[in-house]
DNA sequence: CATTTAAGTTAGCTTTCTCTTACTTTTCTG
DNA sequence: CAGAAAAGTAAGAGAAAGCTAACTTAAATG
């Protein structure tokens, strides 16, 4: 987990839009995460080059078993995290926002550590 | 704390640097953080313009209120959570490392329930 | 005192990621 | 079926933040 914050966003974001709609097309994304569509464009071109996605000629969008396994990664973190600040009494708006961003910086050693801790803090 | 990562990361070295050395100097900055010469300087100009520090004829370095103000609080997340990590077992580099990403993307709210958690977790 | 070294800066390049503008292609719909 | 709307893409611009190369000063040294 380097500099790939932004992939990694749209990763995530496809997985959501996968669970909630029949299909995910450039256009959905563009929508959801409130940018253009040229730059989802752009961004899809490299996910596809880096075999994170594959898009049908009807312009589909599914993640590939290594892009889902990205997306799964973060949004596993975004919901936890997200999660975990709510039941502190963090607003839910901070605490999503706080989560979208921590989520990518957060090596799998020390997510593990954490939900262990989080979840029975007693040792 | 949006987008500042790397002027937030600048204040908190020099921060630490004042601590360690009489004076600090741009260099003493591009050692610290294994950058470039040129791109300290440049930085710097940024942070002069926005009046987070002021700089000596003789080239000497200190934090203005507002470039404090910035700098404690950017150190004090990395120091609570790298403590938090290391002390729930994660290996002293990579809590470092994800503390020095996580540290920029942490509000003030978020910030000061998870440190009460942390420090009582039974409520 | 002349030369070397150290520190700082300027200019120009690269990458990443967004944007706008403008084009194509496809698909409705009246 | 013709025109409009929707979806996608290409090209070019701009902001950040780093780099290298090359320059200027200032300080140190032999």
């Amino acid at each position: 987990m380097h500099d790939n914050e932004s992939s990694e966003n749209y990763l995530e974001t496809i997985l959501i839009l996968s669970e909630r709609l029949p299909v995910v097309r450039s256009v959905d994304i563009a929508e959801e995460m409130n940018i253009t569509k040229p730059s989802v464009s752009v961004a899809m071109k490299k996910l596809r080059e880096n075999e994170c996605i594959v898009v049908s000629k009807a312009g589909f969008i599914t993640l590939t078993e290594k892009g889902m396994k990205i997306a799964s990664s973060i949004y596993e973190r975004h919901t936890f995290l997200s999660n975990w600040l709510i039941s502190l009494g963090v607003s839910e708006k901070t605490a999503v926002r706080d989560a979208c961003r921590m989520e990518h910086y957060i090596s799998e050693e020390s997510f593990s550590a954490m939900k262990q801790f989080i979840q029975s803090p007693n040792k």
